[in-house]
DNA sequence: CCTACCGATCGGTAGG
DNA sequence: CCTACCGATCGGTAGG
């Protein structure tokens, strides 16, 4: 990372090369201004998901997609609400991610045990950028926590319905095995090293700690 | 925090002021400079707990003790080798009363019930120091971060004794099944609200769903 | 234990 | 989209 900081002597005009020349009078098309503006909220959602909020600065993302930092602010607001919208649709992503993987599925256990399989895919894919920026809201403002918190429990209200489905003994309490449940499949990626179980077989394994016997 | 700041143009001499008068030439007491010391390590143990260590600058943590954040530094050698030590100190201490409280039992089961329960009242305990901090090495070094994992494994093998000695059906992983448990419990502020069920009575809950049926 | 400061970095802006 | 900069803040140090 420093390495990176020391050696950018050279201008960062790697993006805009690999782009096929535009004569500099005619206006920008719409659809390039909003491919750059794609390039940002995919850079930063790498970098949110790999450093977390507070570790990304502004000038990470410029050079990832080949701007200076300062050069971002004519694509987004602030750094705030940059986050906020990459959150958003990291959410919606994953839940039609989800939605696809229990369309197939009647059976209750079977909807609850395809939707963990798919949400611990999701957490665990090194490519993937939901991975854990779902918690640690801590360091924004809580004016964009309670909207971020909204997100989430929209998103979450999803296992909501599926553990509503499944039978469980009465002395249970719902709520708590759903978020036991979500917390843990949320978190995987705590522990989780690849070249041992495939992500796939960690959601069997834990299906079957939460399937009663 | 940003009210406090402000109004910071009064001398942070509380501190001092509390303590009785010591004669300027008189050498200091061995006590009162491990007690300032003490002092230090108790203030950034609940800023690391409640921020995080980002977000916790030396100064906020001089602030609590009546000292000038640069003040802290006859005390401390950095501000990561001082997240080691409270880091560290947190968790002999949780040991030390998980310890306690399952030694009453003899039931393999009793015995998991009574760390689960002691575990999730130490992470629920809002004066307590331990909470959040057990992940979330990403913004140290990596120096650090591999002391710390290691720190943290030596704890979390209290926990794979009591699962290694209860009777588990043989297709379940012991593993997983550690794993999930300790991840379940050290994130239970994660969506805890005080007022709702009491820590020993989420941790019950957690054991119903961990216990066979 | 403070004063006074270092160099680095931050999010963000003006002005072209 | 860059240059050049703002004010704030950071961890840490020298020197007394």
């Amino acid at each position: 990372m420093a390495a990176a900081r020391k050696k950018a002597g050279k201008k960062p005009a790697a993006a805009s090369a690999r782009r096929p020349a535009r004569a500099q009078d005619a206006p920008p098309p719409c659809e390039e201004i909003s491919s750059r503006h794609q390039d940002i909220l995919d850079a930063a959602a790498a970098l949110f998901a790999a450093r977390g909020y507070q570790a990304t600065s502004v000038r990470d993302i410029g050079e990832r997609v080949g701007l200076l930092g300062g050069s971002l602010y004519h694509y987004i607001k602030s750094k705030e609400i940059l986050f906020v919208t990459v959150h958003d649709r990291a959410l919606a992503s994953a839940a039609a991610r989800i939605g696809a993987a229990i369309a197939p599925c009647t059976d209750p256990w079977e909807r609850l045990r395809a939707a963990s399989v798919a949400l611990a895919e999701i957490q665990l894919d090194p490519f993937s950028t939901t991975t854990p920026m779902m918690n640690d809201f801590r360091l924004l403002p809580p004016s964009l926590q309670t909207r971020l918190i909204e997100t989430r429990d929209r998103f979450e209200a999803l296992f909501d319905t599926l553990v509503r489905d499944i039978p469980l003994p009465a002395d249970v309490d719902r709520k708590i095995y759903r978020l036991s449940l979500l917390t843990l499949l949320n978190n995987l990626s705590g522990w989780y090293r690849p070249g041992g179980m495939t992500p796939a077989q960690i959601g069997d394994e834990v299906m079957k700690i939460f399937r009663p016997r």
